[in-house]
DNA sequence: AATATTGGTTTAATCGCTTAAACATCAATG
DNA sequence: CATTGATGTTTAAGCGATTAAACCAATATT
């Protein structure tokens, strides 16, 4: 026995097909006699409507797209990454309650992103992370509603979700500054123009600029985000040791990378260096010390989007929007004040 | 300039519709001649198929449904988690390979997954973890075929991805063992019939049967699978102070929360404790000591868990499969050698 | 009494695609 | 030379919904 469609039903109900969607979608007033008779019948089957055929019909699909960054070609780094998860999570959660599903790729090449959401007919697009300007360019032409997340893209087609990275950094670095320490290195990510890190670069300055502290080339390491990548740079700053007392890192994954390469080198935080995260991933509470770091809302992000998505699909003149959401400092041990 | 359609491509191919998608689909031979306009026409308009049309008229959707469990209503505590998020990842990528998108949905209430599954056709799903037997049953219903992961769910409608927890925490103990450790508690999860936990409890004492140890019931501590339970449970362990020297947990999750609560109860690891994991996450590899764990291939899960459902969404009298993924201990440094 | 209004329901077209069946061509067959 | 067979293409009927427009009673209006 197929699933019932709404023509068992009407046959069942003995009213037309018509009757049976007015009844469902309330747009005709129906008698509450048949209407009662419909209900029934609809239990009866255990019917449910078919969302293809009603998106078919009514040219949408409640389908929200969500774009997540592939690191490499084949990985899939990006699910491993506890933010990304966090996001995803609460889109999800949040489309669930406006009756929407969301349709995760991951893809690397942006082409077949854009296939996916004309094929699929989505209804919104979720971007979350910093993509390469043709890929904006690509996603525009869909017409399709979009909200940026963590992006400094600033086409004015697109919505935007983010944080404010350079004050996040500012916190950071003026944490260390009153907690006594002079020189405090910078660990970042890959900087491109106009990116997240060259964002936390500049908050970090602007607080070493508010303490009329010297800003030093050589105190900025640059690598990736990722774990190898702060064993890397701790390493390589105990090598050259000048004198550095405290790191402010661009992301947790970094510090906590950091924490082994200078455990490694025979150094503990906090007792020889303090370090300050940036982005609270579930991890660093679990460490020991703690990891005292800027924490961003991550499913506040999740949820703002697909509040702004939906705002804007219902009401499609809407004129772009950005939010900018709040970060806070969360002490825990990996500081240690200094005279 | 709305989005091309089959018909727009046979008006300018100057084809009938059905000339388009037979060349699309290939079902019939069509002379090398329309073939070449129809494409050219296709290029040209940037046509790309319908897939919900495509889908109402072929009965079919190219849709993967994936459930993972909801810890609490409300909460989405299994995307924080990076196992889920790593099989996620993994199942959405061999899905995309074969042309299938992933629609995934966190519900608490079985019902809602079950009617999403019929309001959008999926051709197949996949359910990560253990649920409650009402929600093997009511999914049979749905008549999809279905792939589950990690569940000792033994109906034989379903197909099953594991792995062999009574092996792999029989593999941890052994290894403390041989080590040298006899007194050996068991940290766990919550213990339901049939569950994981209880299978990989099993496990443990498998391997001290094999030594010749007595099992003693109050070296088995059952908490919850999170860090704080792993914490809590450490405190009660150091506590008690029985001679234990090493622990076998269930989970690196509470693993990684043990080593907290030791530390915090003055004790360290493998300095005082030694002790194994289970399931290797991301995380374990960046502690300071590495966790000595019990290592899945957590991504293979996925691609099996693909490869099987489509197989037997292509041939759906496929008999009921099981598959047990291979299991290693991977030693790193929270373990250590005694007398 | 004739007409207009209203409430309730049905008819039929449509969304974009697939596909069985019908229909042309043209070459091969008996 | 009529017939059969390939080959290539079109016709038209769905798939499961929505919805404008038509329809029918019954009531309200003039």
């Amino acid at each position: 026995m197929a699933r019932a469609t709404l023509k068992d039903v009407a046959e069942l109900a003995g009213v037309s097909a018509a009757t049976v969607s007015y009844v469902l979608s309330g747009k005709r007033t129906i008698s509450e006699e048949t209407k009662a008779r419909v209900l029934e019948a609809i239990e009866q089957l255990d019917y449910v409507p078919d969302l293809n055929a009603r998106g078919l019909s009514m040219r949408d699909s409640k389908l929200i797209g969500v774009v997540v960054p592939q690191t490499e070609p084949g990985e899939r780094l990006m699910f491993q990454n506890s933010f990304y998860s966090e996001v995803l999570g609460s889109i999800e959660y949040y489309a669930r309650q406006k009756g929407y599903h969301i349709l995760i790729s991951a893809t690397d090449a942006n082409e077949s992103y854009l296939t996916l959401a004309r094929q699929r007919n989505l209804d919104g697009i979720i971007v979350i992370g910093m993509y390469p300007d043709e890929f904006y360019h690509e996603m525009k032409k869909t017409q399709i509603p979009i909200v940026l997340i963590d992006s400094y893209c600033n086409d004015h087609y697109y919505h935007n979700i983010r944080i404010d990275d350079a004050y996040g950094s500012y916190l950071a670095t003026r944490h260390l500054l009153e907690k006594g320490h002079r020189d405090i290195a910078f660990f970042s990510g890959q900087m491109k123009e106009n990116g997240v890190m060259k964002k936390r670069l500049l908050g970090y300055q602007q607080a070493l600029d508010e303490f009329r502290v010297e800003f030093k080339g050589e105190y900025v390491f640059e690598g990736q985000i990722d774990y190898q990548s702060g064993v890397e740079l701790a390493g390589k700053l105990t090598a050259s040791s000048q004198g550095i007392t405290a790191i402010v890192a661009a992301a947790d994954i970094l510090a906590i990378g950091a924490v082994k390469g200078l455990y490694e080198a025979g150094k503990t935080v906090p007792g020889d260096y303090s370090i300050v995260g940036f982005d609270d991933l579930e991890i660093s509470q679990y460490l020991t010390p703690g990891l005292t770091t800027v924490k961003q809302q991550i499913s506040l992000k999740g949820q703002k989007a697909v509040e702004l998505l939906l705002k804007h699909i219902e009401s499609p003149s809407l004129p772009k929007q950005e939010e900018i959401l709040p970060l806070e400092l969360v002490e825990r041990g990996s500081v240690k004040k200094i005279n």
